[in-house]
Parts: structure tokens; sequence; C-alpha cells
DNA sequence: TTGCGATATGTCGAACTGTGCATAACCAAA
DNA sequence: TTTGGTTATGCACAGTTCGACATATCGCAA
């Protein structure tokens, strides 16, 4: 019997718009706290520019929440940051997610594992 | 503020292939047992004969359990129907996946909802 | 007032997924 | 031995997603 590991994924939905958040968006806040920059933050994350400006603008306008800041120009080209609210919901989601990561491991053991041999 | 629903995904990972089991698959075989053909299976999930076919392809091969009988020809032109190593399976999955469920809907509740206003 | 670096956005193409279609094999019963 | 309904499988086509490009805009600093 094969060694399998298990995964899962998150999301949040609005009533017109499927997957306004989850695990993608998550990781993009959190690091664009980090660097500071949207840029930036693609790139750490591997992600295109593209993706990540449009991911950070679904959200935005989905949860009409204003999570980041963003200025243009200026001598070092621009920057994004979080906003209070922005970092109070990356916490949240952070524990959110947390919780239910944890419980899938332990029901994996419980349930699954026993099952593979 | 808008209203949210969660969603969620879980998968399983072999070493060698990605999502060797998941959601889909375990109401493809919950289908099967219901219905005792892969074909009519399909058709109340409203996936096409081919990827239902193909899913559970993949799902026996990599896991390398016997998760179903299949039977061709006949009066009846063939059937597939859960082993019961595929229904101990089965019954696992549900309240693996069961657990998680509760547990997402609690941490929604108790991390996301209360920032939504 | 020119340059630089980041934000802002449209667009076309590539990769991936699933569907539809076609065809073969199978076998109990009529 | 013909028929019918199902399993088995390849393949081409369509939709979706994401990345790569191409621009445009912005505003501080030199």
């Amino acid at each position: 019997m094969k060694k399998l590991t298990v995964g899962f994924k998150l999301w949040l939905n609005a009533r017109d718009a499927e997957g306004v958040f989850g695990d993608g968006k998550w990781r993009l806040l959190k690091a664009i706290d980090a660097e500071g920059s949207l840029k930036a933050a693609s790139e750490t994350l591997h992600i295109s520019y593209r993706k990540a400006w449009g991911d950070l603008k679904k959200a935005e306008d989905a949860l009409s929440i204003a999570l980041v800041e963003r200025q243009r120009g200026g001598s070092i080209g621009g920057q994004t940051r979080l906003t209070e609210r922005g970092k109070k919901w990356v916490n949240a989601y952070t524990k959110f997610r947390s919780d239910i990561e944890k419980v899938t491991e332990k029901a994996y053991q419980k349930y699954i594992e026993r099952l593979l041999r």
C-alpha cells in the first residue's frame, strides 16, 4: 500500500462570486505585509504580478473591505501595505485555517491511515 | 458588508500522483453504491461517463485498493459495485470529511463571521 | 522636466480539464 | 445468434485559468 498525504483547500464565496478569498489570497496578503509591495509579494510567491493584482482586486471588491493601502509613483515607485483591517483579517483567517489544518491531520490519522495496510 | 459562505475541498496525494482521492471521487463511490452502475452514477452526479470512469481508474490505480467489482455484459449490460473494502473506505472517508466539515463551519463562525460587520 | 520603479489593465497564447463522440468488447437472455 | 445496455478507452474540441507581454499612469528625486 502506498503512503498518502492529505491536502485541503479553503475559500469563501460571496453571493455573486466564487472564491473571493482563500488560501492563495491569504498567502498574498501575508507576502504583501512582509514585502511592502505587491510586486515583491508576487515575486516571493512565484506568481505573476498580473495574477496577484487581479486576486487582490477580486478580494477587495467582493469583501468590500479595504484590505490594503496603495500608493503609486514616488521615488520608490509605489507601495502596497495592509490596512489595520487587513491585518485583522489576515490574523483571523490564519487562525481559521490553522484550526482546520490541525483537525484535518488528526482526522486523517484517525480514519484513513489505519485503512492503508 | 456581504454575507459569505465557506467552501472546502479535501484530497489525498500519492507520492507520484496528486489528488488520487478526494470529495469528487468520494461522491462517485457513494453514487456507485446507490446506483449499482458507473453509468448511472455518472448521470446522477451530472458528470460525463468518461470522467467518472477515468476518476475511478485513477483512484484504484493510485490507492491499489480494489474499491469496486465490475461486470461487463449480461442482460442488464453490466454493473459496478463497491467491494467490502470499498465500502469501508467510503465510510472512513465520510467520517474523515464530516469531522473537517464541522470544524470548518465552527471555525468560520468563531474567527471570520464576526469580522464581517 | 526627465527618469525610475511600482501600480493598473487589456490581450493573446499555452496548459490543463472535462465533454462529446466514436468505437470496441462483453455477455445474459430472447 | 442477435440484441441491448454497460464497461472500456482513444481523441479532438471547448472552456477556464494563468502567464507573458505590452502599455499607460503616477509622483518623488535628481
